[in-house]
RNA sequence: GUGUCCGUAGCUCAGCUGGAUAGAGCAACGGCCUUCUAAGCCGUGGGUCGGGGGUUCGAAUCCCUUCGGGCACACCA
């Protein structure tokens, strides 16, 4: 079905049609006085020149076309030109029951495309740390949004698994244990099935020897070569990946399981080295690649850029692969596998020039179809509350698994401080809470820009928060709960319920309904920008306006059975949209709180 | 240096393709619980939208300029 407003400027255009205007000027928008009306049409102005006519004057011949119309209670030409209009009671409750009849509430969803989501990027043998949390909980996000509208949607974690980090592991590795088979370039037999090292020692390994490459030279050197070798396919080599990755990997699919974050594909850098080298040819021999300074680059200089786009680099000098080099056979291998319409990948937005670099080579080379739309969504770094990048006290790199015990040892300590529960549930709750608290806290601000996470604003009740959400919901929760148990009704399950709704009866009513009346409006904007917060600041609208009719209407206790019949049809739908809205955002309501 | 993003209330942030009196939340102050969860609701105070020009009937929004900040500028990822 057509949005809300995609129906009134049907009708409004046909009154300047019917004036004898251009049609296409009657598109209507939401008010921006909500003191004044709920729609607005600004047409009459825009016109205004081309007909040398005040606008005032047409937009009172509008009006008159369209006064009777049993869409609007209310329709009104304004100076300096505004069409001002209120919808009727009879019009908002039929689009509404439209809505709870139809699938997703009557979203209209274009052709279903094939969409890969790229987030994630952690690396292997490096514990998650804060600095993953945006990519993960906006891509979740993104990801469940474009499947909401019915693309066939994958979500790819593509591990950083086969750079310098590995060859630095090796290289401590060695250097800690040259004793072992793997090292021993004569050792022919298989290597054991036990990796030599727990996931704590690998976690510290890395750190030292990134350190140490820092400061040593010869170090450094080891560790490049060690890379290449193990790029080249040395057998002690790949055979320490493998035990890295097996030590590494479930242990960030636990991390992401705590953050409700779900991948379709666990692909890495490694996965396609094998495509390397034919892709590395093909670009020589497509006469794109060329050597400059000893490494291979590809030029994607465009003369309307602004500003020098240095080449990109397809192999170091040393002949190794790097960033750009997997990061575009990956390219060529969801071609091969998947082949997408789209790719979006959400990194830090300090990564942009690499990708400019990398969607502009992959298009020039032919790696990507030119009808593929290659997407970077970057995104602001995450600060503390002083404005500089989020550290520990200690000022180091804070872990995931630490930042969430934390919120969620904050949330647990406010849940048993406002009810007596036992301690189990609430444990229970806290962590729903919490994961709401802090997904709710990064979405709720733009993506493209940097964000202060503030420990003590996101989990807070009050205000534009994750709590205050979920809060809201499991108001509503609980009234259909007890209506049901007044009702007969054993389950929770929607069926029983009323589910035709009536004219509003009042203000706050009318205000909750129109809300709920722009779910498709809203969610095609989240889409079509790729902007998870204006699904926040519409659930927040929702529940403002929700809490105010809370408060003004005794819902359970209303004799007209009719009337409240209506009002827990409201409800529900109420529930149903903002459920709806926080799982396309990546968290869930508990059942109290 | 070049490019790019940003600058809105004391603080954290909204503000859709230009529209009417620039909005929320927090913090401050004042109300509202014998009634569906007060983790709520209502109200008060708080702004030269960094500065200056321009385009327009109309600018926080578009253009130019200036100041202040973040970030990026080929052999790391």
């Amino acid at each position: 079905m057509k949005t809300i407003i995609g129906q009134l400027s049907d009708i409004v255009s046909k009154g300047f049609a019917d004036a004898g205007y251009d049609s296409s000027y009657g598109k209507v928008g939401l008010s921006n006085r909500p003191d004044l009306c709920e729609f607005q049409c600004n047409g009459a102005m825009a016109l205004a020149k081309e007909y040398h006519k005040a606008p005032i004057a047409i937009a009172q011949e509008v009006c008159g076309k369209l006064s009777d119309d049993p869409a609007f209670s209310e329709i009104s030409a304004v100076n300096p030109g505004f069409l001002n209009i209120k919808v009727s009671d009879d019009f908002l409750a039929g689009y509404l029951n439209e809505m709870e009849q139809s699938d997703k509430y009557g979203l209209e969803c274009t052709a279903p495309r094939k969409i890969i989501v790229d987030y994630g990027g952690p690396n292997v043998a490096k514990p998650l740390h804060v600095g993953h949390l945006r990519a993960a909980i906006i891509g979740e996000s993104v990801k469940r949004i474009c499947r909401y509208f019915g693309n066939e949607v994958i979500g790819d974690v593509h591990l950083g698994d086969w750079g310098l980090q590995m060859g630095l592991i090796i290289t401590e590795l060695k250097q800690r244990k040259p004793y072992l088979e793997y090292f021993n370039d004569e050792y022919t037999g298989s290597y054991s099935a036990q990796p030599p090292f727990t996931l704590s020692e690998l976690e510290e390994i890395y750190p030292c020897a990134s350190a140490k490459s820092k400061e040593d030279e010869a170090y450094k050197e080891e560790a490049l070569e060690a890379t290449r070798q193990l790029q080249e396919g040395k057998r002690g080599y790949r055979a320490l990946w493998r035990h890295i990755m097996e030590v590494s990997v479930p242990d960030l699919k636990r991390n992401y399981r705590d953050l409700n974050v779900e991948f379709d594909w666990w692909k890495g850098e490694s996965s396609v080295d094998d495509l390397i080298g034919d892709m590395v040819d093909d670009m020589k021999d497509g006469g794109y690649a060329y050597e400059s300074e000893g490494a291979l680059v590809v030029d994607v200089a465009k003369e309307s850029d602004t500003k020098e786009i240095p080449p990109c680099m397809i192999l170091k000098s040393d002949g190794a692969a790097l960033y750009t080099t997997t990061d575009l056979a990956t390219l060529l291998d969801r071609k091969r596998t998947f082949n997408p319409d789209q790719v979006i990948y959400v990194v830090d937005k300090r990564q942009e020039m690499h990708f400019i670099q990398v969607f502009r080579c992959a298009k020039k080379c032919g790696i990507t179809d030119p009808d593929t739309k290659l997407d970077f969504l970057g995104f602001g770094t995450m600060n503390g509350k002083d404005g500089k990048p989020f550290k520990t006290r200690e000022g180091g790199v804070m872990r995931l698994e630490t930042l969430i015990a934390d919120i969620r040892e904050t949330m647990l300590h406010k849940i048993m401080e406002n009810h007596e529960t036992n301690p189990e549930e609430a444990r229970k709750t806290a962590e729903v809470v919490a994961l709401a608290a802090i997904k709710y806290g990064d979405l709720s601000n733009q993506a493209t820009k940097d964000y202060i996470f503030d420990t003590d604003k996101f989990t807070s009740f009050e205000g534009n928060t994750g709590p205050y959400i979920l809060y809201t919901i499991v108001r509503i929760k609980s009234i259909l709960n007890k209506y049901n148990e007044a009702a007969g009704g054993k389950t929770s399950d929607d069926k029983g319920l009323p589910n035709a709704l009536r004219s509003p009866s009042n203000e706050y009513e009318k205000a909750l309904m129109l809300d709920l009346a722009k779910f498709s409006q809203v969610l095609h904007s989240a889409y079509e920008e790729i902007a998870p917060h204006r699904i926040c600041a519409y659930i927040y609208e929702i529940c403002n306006d929700f809490n105010r009719f809370y408060h003004e209407t005794r819902i359970l206790a209303e004799e007209d059975a009719v009337r409240k019949d209506g009002w827990i049809a409201l409800l529900l739908l109420t529930r149903r949209i903002l459920e709806t809205c926080i799982d396309l955002l990546g968290f869930t309501a508990p059942e109290k709180m």
